[in-house]
DNA sequence: AAACGTTATTCCACAATGTGAAATAATGTA
DNA sequence: TACATTATTTCACATTGTGGAATAACGTTT
């Protein structure tokens, strides 16, 4: 019955609004989410007088605010993956001196919950908290290849394709062949599909149920990617995945 | 009246309180929250269906939810300083090839909001949602100099020093005198305080009070702080966070 | 500067929603 | 098997959140 407050629901659509969306103001929010004008001040003012939301005195716009940086902390303290994986991500840094992904799926999307730059001073890389598409990126890849096929299924119905350079998969009959050379391969490639010059090797992280929920993948510039270095990092991070899924409780994969 | 929502504000208690503590149980809490166990559960409930809180279901504990690592994504959009700062950390970056570090007053707490690591494979840095101190970051110190007077003596009153080196300030008199030195200087320094071998530079950014609410630092291994270099980057970084302020709409700093 | 449109804020009567003491179930421990 | 301890459910109650409507505060146009 009232297992679950509704206020609080309403409270993260606003939040998750903001978090689309940031510096848009009440109207346009209240366009947004489902309820009417004064309860959405009215949560504004909560969360505005807590601290979690900013607001532009001029522009009377709305924005989450620093505030929720904190809680990285907790979170990231609080992820067996993230704290398991992490001894794995500097290994593999250190050997190959490039860009180490961390992408875990969060509502449907992979999402970088950890990386490890590169040495190099050409480096190219994302940001914690940023969503990856999955069909311009290895970790993207890495993952939806080994959903569970009513998942991907629901996750290409409504799936729209980006273009970002010339080598980008644009349709879902691609997408579909790219998934089941993953799936026989075991790992992901992202030859410039995302960014000219940028190549990436993706390896699925699975679950009990032998699903990929996460996934680990390595960035480079592609005149560092010799093809010896390629191999190595293809049968490395493959490996990395599966140790990672085992220490998670997976067993022989 | 009504207009600040009590059960959200219950919420983020929670929340909080999870954050502090990751992977404690329902009634541990309820121990550290002032309101009665059903209530608590309730709300864990509801943010466990929303996908807020993970719980482990062997340990009977719960975590803050990755969920919270997408919510970077719109607080570093709507922050006008970390936007604002960005080039400029790059900048020191790329000149002095050591760690940049951006930091903000979050509930009168230093929060790192962003970090622009060394490109030199010996590299110590923290990570983004850390907490840092003031008696023993050059960040910290760079801060509390140019606090309000009775904010500054609200927060010494309750402050605990921690000692992490042999060269920690470990009381309110050294730290005063240091504090004094700081605003001198207009640029605080760590040498060695917080660990051995490193020394850190900090400097304050303003807000339209003229008060600090942010800093830039700069950490390295003291082994690589040629005095010329120190000096160099002593001048450089009071400068970038003086043209950081301005910008911010500070003016004649 | 007046008139208009738009968006933010306040009001308030109402009942739905969240509350929490107490009871019960589930779990772990001796 | 009995005993603690912690998690969950129940339910009668009123507090709390609700939202339509009114008002205020802007911003823009004429």
């Amino acid at each position: 019955m009232s297992l679950n407050i509704k206020v609080v629901a309403k409270t993260f659509e606003v939040l998750e609004t903001l978090n689309r969306e940031p510096k848009i103001s009440l109207k346009e929010i209240t366009d947004r989410v489902a309820f009417p004008k004064p309860t959405v001040f009215r949560l504004l003012h909560t969360l505005q007088t807590l601290g979690y939301v900013d607001q532009d005195p001029d522009a009377q716009t709305f924005t989450l605010s620093s505030k929720f940086i904190s809680f990285i902390n907790g979170a990231n303290r609080g992820s067996e993956l993230l704290v398991l994986a992490q001894p794995y991500m500097e290994k593999l840094r250190n050997e190959f001196k490039e860009t180490i992904n961390l992408a875990k799926m969060v509502d449907n999307t992979p999402v970088y919950i950890n990386i490890l730059e590169s040495s190099h001073s050409f480096r190219i890389s994302d940001s914690i908290g940023d969503h990856a598409s999955f069909h311009s990126t290895a970790i993207g890849k890495a993952i939806i290849a080994f959903l569970p096929a009513n998942k991907l299924k629901e996750l290409l119905k409504k799936y729209s394709f980006s273009r970002f350079t010339k080598k980008t998969i644009t349709n879902i009959s691609e997408l579909e062949k790219e998934i089941a050379k993953v799936k026989k391969q075991g790992f992901a490639v992202d030859d410039e599909e995302g960014h000219d010059g940028v190549i990436c090797i993706g390896a699925p992280i699975f679950d009990k149920d032998r699903y990929a929920f996460a996934a680990i993948s390595i960035s480079m510039p592609k005149v560092r990617a010799k093809k010896i270095i390629l191999e190595k990092i293809k049968k490395e991070l493959t490996a990395t995945g599966k140790k990672i899924s085992e220490e998670l409780g997976v067993k022989d994969i």
